[in-house]
DNA sequence: TGTACATCAGTGAACGCGCGTTCACTGATGTAC
DNA sequence: TGTACATCAGTGAACGCGCGTTCACTGATGTAC
């Protein structure tokens, strides 16, 4: 049996979430550095000053916003590569894993696209040092497959980055496509996918 | 002889461009959504108010500045392509360009890898243009290249995003890495680049 | 060339407003006995 | 189980500040004659 938190803990604990959604809503049209602590408190219905109760800053609000976005998808990752070789299965599962992903956590990816680059230092590189580990996961599958006989790390590190940077660029165009355009991106995420594919088949012919 | 402007003309420009220097220079640790108005003419030493004669609100000067960022790169990204096949040559010609305009203009390179998914929507939308008409660019050169016979448009042009975007996608790694580990980048980028094109040469094998 | 008027880039005062942060507080929850 | 005290999530008033925008203005530049 699990430990049930103190009445005070779970009441602490779903202001939290309650914070980090309303941010997150008011997210989709600006932002982060230009996000008020006075416009999420006023979403959720609580004083200025209970912000501080959860975080120090709207940059440590963002940090967690970044585990939120990016944590829940390390384990389907790795679960899927691990479950398919390098094919026309693992380009499908893949894409479909992201359209999936896009449409049940549009705010997420969303975030992650703005912020990666964003004006707010601790949140980039909260979301850089994640998508290097992503890469580091997708590598340590690749080096198991027989198609990576002959690679050195380098090289199937860079191909690792490849599919991750795909991944996020897929999920960014998936959300600005309109709805019935959402088919033609994922099918120009599947013909990129397989131009990687062949690519990698024949990296070492010209050794 | 060309036409030379009245002083008050002048001036006007004069005072125009420093506002956009001012602004993408401030605009290295922030992001356009949180750039104040008041930030930009305190920093050209002029009033405030000065500034609606020049550009409508801050969305207007973004507008401007991705036109400043990227007009000038179209010309020297087709002629290199233009100049080139798709071969080593190449690779190492476009990675050069990038690692050159990324060396000349870094702000502007910040400036367009943080608002093309950034908080203000007529940004994104004049980035998206401006980066979709560049991908067109390179899909009618690739076209005219004999490694293109046999490729249907679709395909072309999704062969053109991925170099657009992965020029893009370089551009900020190189931005982000430390002085020593550019040469790193360059060559990891060399490496994908070199991958896709390989991955060209063999996309019609399976028909 | 000189004069009289029009234009218009930049000024400076004023406005109302929402911001982040401080502080002492309240009252429900937790804990020790 | 009951009591007395401690903890601490959330409150609400107050603060000083910089913001975007308005407005009538000034004075150098441009133009017509």
């Amino acid at each position: 049996m699990s430990h049930t938190l103190g009445i005070r803990q779970a009441q602490k604990q779903k202001t939290r979430q309650a914070l980090l959604d309303a941010a997150l809503q008011l997210l989709e049209e600006q932002s982060l550095s230009s996000l008020g602590l006075r416009e999420v408190t006023r979403a959720v219905g609580v004083a200025p000053t209970a912000f501080y109760r959860h975080f120090r800053d709207m940059a440590d609000l963002g940090v967690a916003l970044v585990e939120e976005a990016l944590s829940s998808l390390h384990t389907t990752l790795v679960a899927l590569l691990a479950a398919t070789g390098d094919g026309e299965e693992r380009i499908a599962a893949t894409v479909e894993l992201i359209v999936a992903y896009v449409r049940t956590h549009p705010a997420h990816v969303r975030f992650i696209a703005r912020e990666q680059h964003g004006g707010v230092q601790a949140v980039r590189s909260a979301i850089g040092d994640q998508l290097a580990l992503f890469a580091q996961e997708v590598a340590d599958q690749f080096a198991q497959e027989s198609e990576s006989a002959g690679w050195d790390e380098d090289d199937l590190l860079m191909l690792a980055r490849m599919y991750v940077d795909h991944m996020v660029m897929t999920a960014s165009a998936l959300l600005e496509a309109a709805p019935d355009a959402e088919e033609r991106v994922a099918a120009g995420a599947r013909r990129q996918l397989r131009l990687v594919s062949l690519g990698r088949r024949h990296w070492l012919d010209e050794r």
